[in-house]
DNA sequence: TGTGGGCTAGTCCATTTGGA
DNA sequence: TCCAAATGGACTAGCCCACA
């Protein structure tokens, strides 16, 4: 079923009427976000400004050893809820006045973590000084035996970003991508490469450095970010750039890496297109949709570069289940952590504010059951490209 | 072909450690 | 004893590769 031959309105009516919405909202949101209780946003600070930032700071320490003052480095509380606000406009975004945490030089505990700030300090001092881009992954295993883990890495690496008020991307450190994008959309990398997406029909992994990106060109009318592999395989496989021409889909399979964050968000700024989230109808799809919509607890501190607060829930909503008559075999029994992960999401201070989302997990909950994409393929094979997402677009029934 | 391990992201909770 | 900070672990999503 092509999308040109729905009948009634035109197949692009409510996605048009959205955009025009969206765009006006955009315009309202970019003039009131002047001022206010929260931080500014993390601003894609230029590398000479981060290698003063890093000189000033380490200048500061050795200010204090001089005065025989043992000094602490201060970092803004990534992992509490109390430091974190959330603005429709921008997200789960980190306040002005978050509480710190210390990293004390006597305090036993706290010394490993000191010199391993300072070592990566030192190592993106080195990167940003020749210019270079180092991954995350090459950093861990540049000292396996100092470091430990890649996890203490990659904390203290969004410690340090989040000190300085800058992107992690400004340390000149960055993640291995693993989101893939398809559809009708070209750009050039901060090389100059040109990439075609339209030109692969398997689509193309996103780029480790997606701010170097631009001369960004599409006509496409909507972009599709879907939670799996799986499931984008699937999608174009029955070939819904085709079927629903033009459209971007994007996968951050599972829970998104901030590059394939940072892609959405740059997408929607420069083409203003409606985001439309397919995800799972289970808790995990749901707090995935939410970290691209309303952002992250870890990563607040940079909300304003990741959160796509326009972004829809198109689908699978728990209550498409019943509507559809999914058969129940098709579903699957909530567990005891499935009940859980939804009482955390109810708590979250967006779902709060957003009585149509909390009206879904409800369903969720006093259902049973959730359902993964898959069971739509259970009534008809390429129910979702030929019925489901067509049928949803023409009607605008997302949240 | 299926399975397990190691890797990329992300989240939250529990435990350990040690200073006040 | 209390509390803050650090860390590990458990869980989610997924991919790739080696091996039985």
């Amino acid at each position: 079923m092509a999308a040109a031959k729905c009948e009634g309105n035109s197949f692009w009516d409510e996605i048009e009427h959205l955009t025009t919405i969206l765009r006006r909202e955009n315009r309202t949101k970019q003039i009131s976000r002047l001022g206010g209780e929260r931080n500014p946003p993390c601003k894609d600070t230029s590398r000479p400004e981060v290698i003063k930032k890093i000189e000033f700071f380490i200048e500061g320490l050795l200010i204090k050893l001089g005065q025989n003052n043992l000094p602490d480095i201060q970092f803004k509380n990534r992992c509490s809820w109390a430091n974190v606000t959330f603005e429709e406009d921008v997200g789960v975004g980190m306040n002005k006045n978050a509480s710190e945490t210390s990293v004390k030089l006597n305090a036993s505990y706290s010394v490993q973590k000191y010199a391993i700030t300072l070592k990566i300090l030192r190592i993106a001092y080195g990167l940003l000084q020749e210019n270079v881009y180092s991954t995350k992954r090459d950093i861990f295993y540049n000292d396996v035996p100092f470091f430990g883990s890649q996890t203490i890495v990659d904390r203290a690496v969004d410690d340090i970003s989040c000190m300085f008020d800058v992107p992690r991307h400004s340390l000149h450190i960055l993640a291995c991508s693993k989101g893939y994008v398809s559809g009708q959309l070209s750009f050039r990398e901060h090389d100059g490469n040109f990439i075609n997406c339209s030109g692969n029909p398997n689509g193309i992994v996103i780029p480790s450095h997606v701010h170097g990106i631009y001369d960004i060109c599409s006509d496409a009318k909507a972009i599709l970010v879907v939670e799996k592999d799986a499931t984008y395989q699937r999608l174009l496989d029955d070939n819904i750039l085709e079927k629903l021409k033009p459209i971007i889909m994007i996968t951050g399979k599972g829970f998104p890496d901030l590059n394939t964050r940072l892609l959405v968000k740059r997408l929607w700024e420069n083409l203003e297109i409606p985001v439309l989230a397919l995800v799972d109808a289970d808790p995990h799809g749901v707090e995935i949709m939410c970290v691209y919509r309303f952002g992250s607890m870890s990563q607040s501190y940079d909300a304003d570069n990741l959160t796509v607060s326009c972004m829809r829930w198109i689908g699978v909503l728990p209550s498409d289940l019943e509507r559809l008559s999914i058969d129940q075999e098709a579903q699957i029994p909530l567990t005891e952590q499935d009940r859980r992960k939804i009482s955390y999401l109810l708590d979250r201070p967006y779902l709060k504010a957003h009585g149509s989302m909390q009206q879904e997990l409800l369903v969720m909950l006093n259902t049973g059951y959730k359902a993964e994409m898959q069971a739509l393929s259970g009534i008809s094979t390429g129910f979702l490209t030929d019925v489901f997402l067509p049928i949803k677009i023409k009607h605008g029934k997302w949240i």
